[in-house]
Parts: structure tokens; sequence; C-alpha cells
RNA sequence: GCGCUUGUAGCUCAGCUGGAUAGAGCAUCGGCCUUCUAAGCCGAGGGUCGCAGGUUCGAGUCCUGCCAAGCGUGCCA
């Protein structure tokens, strides 16, 4: 409705341009809003205001001439000035009741749209280090993220959602080091385990496993082990020399072949594990690209060198410096250390040449506000490349501040003391908490008080919304043990007895739905359609406490169910897009 | 210090990219179940939109300066 009130309006333009009323060059994208006062009629534009001062006109006048130019529809009752010059439409109400077959027609595809044009779009989220088990905060980013590319999957772009699975570096060599050291506990040794190392359980799971099924292969005795070793922080000394020399030791100790067995053993079951929980949690992955793989074929030493041709590296303290200030960022950066290793950013430059090179029109990265500070030296390195910057897009999402009632709850992989997602999950369940994650802005600080979303007693969203649509469905049952047929065209036919205000509200906020979908996908704002959603229910909810739908009035009664039948589709279409469940019963 | 983000009802948050009288959910108070599920509905109270300027027909929304909070400012990721 809103398109073809712009077309019309596009028209008007057009013949005042002819008339000379207007410049020919001007061409304002024309904004048509849903009004918010029914006085104010249906639809409503702002064009006459926009446009006064270039037409040397005031609003008011310049409207009247617009209303003139205006074609003629069928949908349109009425069009009145208001205001201080807004252009207020009146919709024929026969034609806003369309949408209730219209619903029916497309069931489920109602909503759905082809704006995006099949173009490929690339989302890549969560990616966090296969080092442990998904906690709270990450699940936000994945219930954001895969909220997103859903969104934009249904209004027609070809989506890819990737996780980028950090399984090189350092982190990697602390974890496998730690498991080897718990390894070494079950096998009897006595040493002190490094406070930089991840002290989980599932640590001690994976070093159990090993145990098992390896018995003393990899055993070493605790003094070799610790000979030499500079001091913990514990001891006064330095934790990150300390971890450091532990891993060094353990590499040669063990050997290259054994060492390896230990990153191989603890990468795979986590990052198992990270990938049945995320399956569990409704969010799905087309891919999940290794980075070591990047060192493995080269990209990293390939794009390296590109840079390095180009101009754009040099060599100072050691270390290999890539000289992102000249590009926008704040200052350059390491890109390989002076120890020889390269940072993370190094092999991030290769993953993200590696996206763009893919084809896609554009790759979005989902990243924790705290990396906000990388967004330039990733640009930075794009531009350096030649790449074109505007396809990367980068979305914030904001950490979820945990709270247990009032208290703060503390959050630290290595320390081992965090919320996983799937204790929230099992406390809260998939629905509540996809909903409760994505109910708020990503850029929105949160406060996630685990007492309120984990008691199960209602006040959470999600309910209100779900009984919307189980309510739906006890009616329909309700009217076969009434021994009712519902006619169907009977219903589309007498929808224009649909006269109570209620009603005609109904029907306009369904008709929203699709530009609700829109709005939401091509901003990457899901709350968006949470909030829809929520005013669906609530409208529905009133309705049915206002009216009996199930009356004797044949003709009135298929019409009311018609309408609610929609209420139904639509609330189950939304629900179907966040991947939260519609029941028929609660 | 500098950079990014945020600041709207007691609390948690919306606010359609500059529009008409700033909204919702909790919480508080008062009503509605012999009638399709009361996990619901109706009503009431509650606001200096952080503060001060500016831009214009019009500002919660844009610009500037302050104030406050979070994050960043590594040869960590």
């Amino acid at each position: 409705m809103k398109k073809t009130m712009q077309s019309l309006l596009r028209q008007a333009l057009a013949k005042l341009k002819e008339q000379g009323v207007l410049d020919g060059g001007l061409d304002p994208a024309i904004s048509i809003e849903r009004t918010r006062d029914p006085q104010h009629g249906d639809l409503a534009t702002n064009l006459a205001m926009v446009l006064a001062k270039s037409a040397k006109t005031n609003p008011r006048q310049l409207a009247e001439r617009i209303i003139a130019a205006l074609p003629e529809h069928a949908a349109l009752r009425k069009v009145e000035i208001a205001g201080p010059g807004f252009i207020n439409f009146f919709l024929d109400p026969a034609a806003q009741y369309r949408v209730v077959a219209t619903i029916h027609e497309q069931g489920r595809e109602y909503g759905r749209s082809e704006v995006g044009q099949g173009k490929k779009i690339q989302v890549e989220f969560v990616s966090a280090n296969p080092t442990g088990p998904l906690h709270v905060g990450h699940g936000r980013g994945a219930a954001y993220g895969s909220a997103v590319a859903d969104l934009l999957d249904a209004v027609g772009f070809d989506v890819h959602r990737e996780y980028y699975v950090n399984d090189a570096g350092r982190q990697m060599d602390i974890l496998a080091t730690s498991i080897w050291l718990r390894y070494l506990e079950e096998c009897g040794e006595i040493l002190p385990f490094p406070c930089n190392g991840y002290r989980g359980e599932y640590v001690r799971e994976i070093a159990w496993e090993i145990h098992q099924s390896a018995g003393n292969e990899y055993r070493r005795p605790a003094e070799l082990v610790m000979e030499d070793i500079p001091p913990d922080e514990a001891q006064g000394g330095d934790k990150e020399a300390h971890i450091d020399a532990l891993i060094e030791r353990a590499k040669t100790l063990l050997g290259s072949a054994q060492y390896e067995d230990f990153l191989q053993a603890g990468t795979t079951r986590i990052l198992k594990d990270i990938q049945e929980d995320l399956l569990e949690f409704g969010v799905p992955f087309e891919e999940w690209f290794s980075e070591r793989q990047l060192f493995d074929d080269g990209s990293v030493d390939d794009v390296l060198r590109h840079l390095r041709e180009a101009g754009h590296l040099y060599e100072k303290d050691g270390a290999t410096w890539f000289a992102s200030s000249l590009l926008g960022d704040e200052k350059d950066r390491v890109v390989i250390r002076e120890n020889g290793q390269f940072t993370y950013f190094a092999s991030d430059i290769a993953y993200h040449l590696d996206k763009l090179r893919r084809g896609y029109d554009r790759i979005i990265d989902i990243w924790g506000a705290d990396h906000h500070g990388y967004i330039p030296r990733i640009r930075a390195a794009l531009r350096a490349l030649g790449e074109d910057v505007d396809k990367l897009q980068v979305l914030l999402v904001q950490f979820a501040v945990l709270y247990r009632g009032r208290e703060k709850v503390p959050m630290s992989t290595r320390a081992g003391e965090f919320v996983t997602l799937r204790q929230l999950r099992n406390e809260v369940g998939k629905d509540a908490a996809r909903f409760f994650y994505v109910m708020r802005r990503s850029e929105q600080h949160m406060d996630f008080d685990l007492k309120l979303a984990t008691s199960k007693t209602n006040e959470n969203p999600v309910f209100y919304v779900q009984y919307a649509h189980a309510r739906v469905c006890s009616v329909l049952r309700q009217l076969d043990e009434n021994n009712w047929e519902r006619d169907h065209l009977s219903g589309m036919q007498n929808l224009q007895r649909l006269t109570e205000e209620h009603e005609i509200n109904l029907v306009g906020t369904l008709s929203r739905y699709p530009e609700v979908v829109e709005k939401a996908a091509l901003q990457y704002e899901p709350h968006l359609l949470i909030q829809y959603l929520r005013e669906l229910a609530n409208e529905f909810h009133t309705y049915y406490n206002a009216h009996q739908f199930l009356v004797e009035d044949a003709g009135l009664r298929d019409a009311r169910l018609n309408l609610v039948c929609g209420v139904k589709q639509v609330i189950a279409n939304g629900l179907d897009l966040l991947r939260i469940n519609a029941p028929e019963a609660m």
C-alpha cells in the first residue's frame, strides 16, 4: 500500500514539473508513514513541507497542488491537508480487508519478499575461540546474528552464515598445555596450575578422556616440566612469561606429534560441543571456516607479501608493521611479532580478503562491542589491498551484563567462572532465551538478570506472544466441539462486517507485517520484529476480551475466524523467522 | 588524555532516520472469570527525553560544548 501511494505521488510530482510548478531537477525520496492518530487517516506524507522551500511557496498551497495532480485510485477514499502541510490519506476499508485474503493465500510466505534480489551476503558471527564452551555473552551474538541472517534470507538475499574458527595461535597453545597439565594430574603428578591457564571443568574432562584411552603415554615427571620455569603471577612473576614457558616446555617434552594430539583433542572436542550447542539453540551455519587453514594454504603469507610489495609493511623493533595510520587507523599495527609469530590481525586480513574474493555483494561481521577499535585497521587493510571497503559492514553487539538478582556475576573464561549458554537454555528454554536476547537493540547495553530469566514463572514476554497463537488454536478446537462448520469463502465475503474498532486496528496491523520484516532486515534490527509481534499479540488479546468470535451469526463468525486465523498465521510466521516455537496449546 | 558507544517513567526498554498530544512491559493502585484458556483484558498515577546552547516551519531525533556510564586505546584475541 505504501508503495502504491509512493508511485501515485511520483506521478503527481511529474505532472507538477510539466506545469512548471516544481523544478525539474529535484526528485526527493518520498516518505510515507503510517499515522499514529486515526484522525490523520491511514497514511501520511510530509512531501509538501519538504518541497515548499524549493518551490518557493508555502507547504499548504503546495499540498493542494499535489493533491490536485494526484491520480485517482480505487483504494483511496479521501485525501486531506492537515497541520503545517501534511497530506493525509484515508484508505477504503474494503481495500484494507484484502490483506486477510492475502495472508490466507500466501500462508507461510506472507511477509517474505524479494527486495534482496538474490544478492549474495555473508554473515559471520559468534566466532568464539574454541577454547571452552559458549557462555551467555556469546549467546547474544548468536541469537542476534542468526536473526539478522534469517531476516535477510526472508527478504530475498542469498545468505551464507559463517563461523570463523580461531583454531590457530597462542590461545590454542594455552588450551593444549592446560589439558596436558590436567592430564599429568590425572597421572598422579603433582604440579601447580598456571593462573593464566584454562581452569574450566571441561579441561579436566578432556584430560581424563585422554588418560582413559592413552594411559601414561604422555606422562612426564613434574620436576622436568617445571624445571627453570619462570614464576607465575601468584609467586610474584609474570603470568604471560610463565605460561609461554610452559607451552614451550610442553612442546619440547612431548615432541611435535604428541603435542599436536593435545591440540587436536582440545579443538575437536570443544568445537563439536559448540556446534551441538548452537544447533540446539537454533543457530545453524553453512560454513565453519578454519583460521589454521589460512596458514596452511599460504593465504597469510600471500597477503602479507602482497602488502609488502605495495609498500604497506615495514620493519621496526624487530617486528613487522602494517602502516594502517596512513589509511584511517589511529596507529600502525604489528602483523608479525618480534618472536616471529603472526598476530591475530595478520590472519584476519587474509580472512577478510578471502571473504571478499569469494564474490559476496556484502559481508557482515558481527562482533562484541569491545572489538570496536578493531574496525579501522581491518578497513585500512582492505583499502590497502584495493578492495571495496563499503562491502564490509561491522555490526556490534554489546555484551550482556549478567546479574543474579542485584548481584553482578563475574565472568572470565580463564578462571572458569561463567554461566554457559547451555545452562541458560536448560533453565529458561530456547524460546525464551532467543526472544530475550533479540528483544533489545543490539548496541544497547543489556542487563540480563538470570533470576528473572530463569524464573520459569511467566513475566517473560515470549509467553505473551505464544499465548496469542495458542488462543487462536483453542478457538478453532472449540469450533469443532460446537460442531460448527467453518465456511472460508463466506468468511471472506463477510469481511466488510468487521467494523469494530478492534477489528479495523487488527487488519491494519496485519497489513504492516511485510513492511516490518523488510525494515528489520535492511536495518539489521530484529528487535523491531519482536516489538511488532508483541503489539499484534496485544491487539489480539484485547479483541479476544472484547468480542466473542464464536457467535451464532455464521457470516460474522466466519469473517472473525478468518481475521483471527490471519493473526495466527502472522504470529507463526514471525516466530518462525526468529526460530521460536508457536505452540498450539499452552 | 584521545576514540567509539550509551544516557527517554521507580526498573527494563521502544520511539518508523526531522513530523502532529513522547509510548510499551514490569512494578504500584483500582476494576473484569456461570460466556471461545485470567499466561488475559480495562482504567489510574508516574516525564526538565543527562545539562546548556545552536540549526528551522518543526528537535527525544541533526550540530557544538559540557556531565555521567561502559568499552577501546598491546608485539592479547
